[in-house]
DNA sequence: GATAGATTTGTAAATGGTTACAAATCTTTT
DNA sequence: AAAAGATTTGTAACCATTTACAAATCTATC
């Protein structure tokens, strides 16, 4: 393999300059930038990332972690930070907990600890006690999205509010009997989004003087045919059935649609139906929903990486706590209208 | 930061035993090892990686290349692959070529040079010559899924026959009028497969002796809304309705399941449609498919990967052309079944 | 208890870049 | 044309590990 030494041969100045010349980071006269240039173009240079890694101490690579990659807004929002990152010459490694317990344990206590990220991003994720503690001590940025992180910096739409604009938008139009499908009880890996969506729920519901029932309340997990089953079971009860319900997320939206079309009901005359999210999808379903531009956030959140990493200065905390709070809006579509007249 | 000195001296060793009771690589006495560890667990030393690869040109993490995350076959592949590298130590580096012709260029031309990964990884990718060139020059492992490489190792279904088989599920059951959803003309980006489906769909076709009508082939992209206008053009005209659908992916095929009820046809008894993947919501949507446990494809992968850096000889050819296939089997559900009647 | 052989250890030379510092060269000013 | 200042360059130290080689220690044998 041909390293600096052979560029600086061919080009006939020494490693130091060819170093500067390559790297912009210091003047060089015309002449010698030219020489090293063409040298390097001939023999195919590209300088090693781990002795420039050893040298500088920054890897220019971050390193990314996320409970799933199979859903939705957890690939939307990878893919718009890797692009991001790349765009200004940054790597960027993934770092996937869906493995089970005892690799989200190698992956905080070996993986992210070896140098080898510049900087650690989370997904939607809540870290525990010595996860924090591992991160921290390595005094390396770490900026979550999706929620807040205690004692660090932090992109996150506010969950309960937008819960509550969904139901809201369900009271505006005339509806009283308003359901619920929500997250299951906050598991471990899962973040806070579940529980506070739902709170946002119940706040509406309470603010507008509306009764809050248990069984209008539905658990599921956060995909399509979790939702599908659990609205089935909540329309089809003869006496209870509810005539709006608000999902936490538009996959669990489209179930919804496609569980009330199944029993023969039509959107939104018979049930309207609203989700969290602004899912690609949710167009071609007419699904309502609280748009969160997921792919703007995983660009925002990546520049505020970026930038942390840009102005960096030894010795300041790295780490402060900060929760920068993500617009939302509604987008109406075809799945809600006015209950109908009995 | 501690680095493996401060271990020495605690330890009062020397740090190339230090080294080498920590690598396990070779022998050390009892006491030496046993100081060492509880040295090392004392600081919370990790070995720096860029020094490690430095030392020993290997770098422990692997490039993986694909065209898309949001896509469930790129997503769980993504995930199969990462836990299976995670599980044996090694990093997973991301390039996602959604960002764009230039992106795609940076990618190949810098980031996979850098000599930061020890194999490269490609899923469903056509390289063209240049991308080609410059992966083989680097003298790493290249191995592919989705596809075949010319001069490399790579594992793929046969695409042709899948979609051979699909179509001859719907002519045993008595089909005579098949249509097929298919890729659009192979893009750059896109590799054989939508073609190789298309054509595994009119091969069968001529070998029962009925005949490809033009307009029973549309073009359309993977997804389900795409599908799902497709197979509203193709349902819609009175006088050439198929019976028999066949899709090029099971995102296609939800599409296709929901144009036909939304036109007020009945699943199986009015059309039947089969799609190709066996996503996890094909079983929801009672799809017939042709199943390609796509989980599995993404730990073999990883493993033939694995194996190629374990048993990588000094100077012997690293690729070597090598395709292997991968079975797949026809999954029958409730989209499918003889044509009823006229 | 000396000798040979096996095992364990330490010394120091890689690995491939960056960069502080000093030396050399080029401008400008007098 | 010399002096002062600015710019460009080269030398060599440094980053944190691994590992070849030699030295030291241990174990077994006579």
């Amino acid at each position: 393999m041909t390293g600096i030494e052979d560029v600086a041969k061919l080009a006939g100045v020494s490693t130091a300059t060819v170093s500067r010349a390559l790297s912009g980071k210091a003047h060089v006269s015309p002449k010698a930038l030219a020489k090293v240039q063409t040298a390097a173009a001939e023999l195919g240079y590209v300088a090693s990332s781990s002795a420039y890694t050893l040298a500088t101490g920054r890897t220019r690579n971050i390193g990314v972690v996320l409970p799933f990659i199979d859903r939705w807004y957890f690939s939307v929002m990878l893919e718009s930070i890797e692009t991001e990152l790349i765009e200004h010459g940054y790597d960027l490694t993934l770092y996937n907990l869906s493995g089970g317990e005892k690799q989200r344990k190698r992956i905080f206590n070996d993986f992210l600890l070896r140098k080898r990220v510049d900087g650690v991003m989370t997904i939607a994720i809540k870290l525990d006690e010595s996860e924090l503690e591992n991160l921290t001590r390595t005094r390396k940025p770490l900026v979550g999205v999706g929620g807040p992180i205690p004692g660090a910096r932090a992109l996150t739409i506010d969950d309960t509010a937008a819960g509550r604009l969904a139901t809201e938008h369900m009271i505006s139009l005339g509806h009283t009997r308003i359901a619920c499908i929500g997250g299951e009880k906050t598991s471990e890996m899962d973040f806070s989004q579940p529980t506070a969506r739902r709170t946002g729920w119940e706040n509406a519901l309470k603010g507008a003087g509306l009764e809050v029932r248990d069984e209008w309340f539905i658990a599921s997990d956060f995909t399509t045919p979790g939702a599908f089953h659990a609205v089935k079971q909540i329309l089809g009860d003869p006496n209870n059935a509810p005539t709006a319900i608000v999902c936490a997320s538009d996959e669990m939206g489209f179930g919804a649609i496609l569980a009330a079309k199944d029993l023969g009901l039509r959107v939104p005359q018979d049930v309207s139906i609203i989700g969290v999210d602004n899912h690609d999808q949710s167009d071609f379903f007419g699904l309502t929903t609280i748009s969160q531009n997921v792919r703007g956030q995983g660009k925002h959140v990546a520049q505020v990486m970026l930038n942390l990493l840009e102005n960096f200065v030894e010795g300041e905390p790295v780490n402060t706590e900060h929760v920068e709070t993500w617009p939302f809006e509604l987008v109406v579509r075809s799945s809600t209208s006015r209950p109908s007249a009995r």
